[in-house]
DNA sequence: CCATTGACTGACCGATCGGTCAGTGGTCTA
DNA sequence: TAGACCACTGACCGATCGGTCAGTCAATGG
């Protein structure tokens, strides 16, 4: 087969700009195949032809527009790892980090989510690879280095602790609309709550501390 | 404003039931805007003329999918609540029954995760809530009990910890195939082992049992 | 026996889709 | 000044979209 045929982005001009922008913000909001290009040139303030031009076709456009937010999401690299002690302390910070990038570029992550659910990984599969997996393998190795120190439980997967935060994380994104409806939810407008909480649970569990494996007592 | 107009299913003919079977399978796959009415037609064996009889309009056609998949999806009443002792032995096997349910009926779940990430949460509110609201307040209700009764933690929220497995879950079912290829990660393949492992991380946490609510003599 | 009903179909409709193309106007260089 | 280049546009294309409609056929019932 030949190359992957890169698909450069077009030289960024003006008008490049605000296709992309318009671009990436009806393909998050509406999936890639409610919106037409039609849409995406009058957003831009364009004509359709003109997008056209810059971009070869629908399709390519949409990988230009993926590939445009995925290098904006790799440049937040979570220094989670410069200072490794603490990590009692450091994995709720992360975890705070994490939500709030996640809410903060909503754009982006909705994307990536409708990338997800696509039935072709074609693209995904090499982008959410390359820009998540750096930074779950990094995420992964910080897990294993505290538990090799003995700062962490030596019987669990440091991979499955990273994959129960981030899906936590974006479980609460997705699912915030529908989440506070339910009654017994109480944290929905309070993000830095859930994932300060989420971390404290990932820490300490859910059991009683005099149920664990020392018959350690505590207050009731 | 007039009734919500309930949009009550046809009479389940045998066509009727075709048509349903084959719009839930491709709006699953591919979503609501992907799919031609003609695409279903032909994959249900019938005129697209045929389906407008049975079906007012194409967004008529995805509620009642969306509704029969509900109504489905509701029979599962798994029963977590009806022996309420041992909870340490009952989470692993409730979260294995979960997603084992969310594996089963893939086709249902990805529909629904496609109307959490819909522009407009109209259908999915009031059903998502109805059915597995109902579900979460009684999972969340066996948790506080649970509680009550000292089998778990005080100082816990019963509704996070719900939210905290069911987004672990859905998480591994939605992104199951790049975490694939992930090198770290190792239980893509082993569902089971995946929800069994989380229901451990949840009850008994990550740290050291000698560093659980003693001040910890953290060693770097 | 005939009228009614409902499941069902082929042919068709206007609108919109992704995409093309000839051409316009401005800018840079020779 | 001539000409190459480039961003850009209006008009247009065939295909397909959701949806309509006249009409066929079988079953039902008075």
């Amino acid at each position: 087969m030949a190359a992957p045929q890169t698909t450069r982005l077009p030289a960024s001009t003006d008008a490049v700009d605000r296709i992309l922008a318009a671009a990436e913000a009806l393909f998050a909001e509406h999936g890639f195949d409610a919106v037409s290009m039609n849409a995406i040139a009058e957003a831009a303030g364009v004509s359709k032809a003109n997008v056209f031009h810059h971009f070869i076709c629908k399709n390519d456009l949409y990988i230009a527009v993926l590939r445009n937010a995925c290098r904006d999401s790799a440049q937040h690299l979570d220094d989670l790892g410069n200072d490794n002690t603490d990590l009692t302390a450091r994995l709720p910070q992360f975890a705070r980090a994490h939500l709030e990038n996640l809410l903060e570029h909503a754009q982006v992550a909705r994307l990536m989510l409708r990338e997800l659910l696509s039935d072709n990984p074609r693209h995904g599969q090499e982008l959410a690879e390359k820009v998540y997996g750096e930074k779950f393998s990094r995420f992964v190795a910080i897990l294993r280095a505290g538990q090799q120190a003995g700062a962490l439980r030596a019987d669990i997967d440091p991979a499955m602790v990273a994959t129960v935060l981030l899906g936590a994380n974006v479980f609460f994104f997705e699912s915030r609309a529908v989440l506070r409806h339910f009654p017994d939810v109480t944290f929905t407008q309070q993000p830095e709550r859930y994932s300060t909480m989420l971390a404290e649970l990932l820490l300490h569990g859910i059991l009683p501390p005099d149920s664990a494996t020392t018959k350690n007592r505590n207050r009731t």
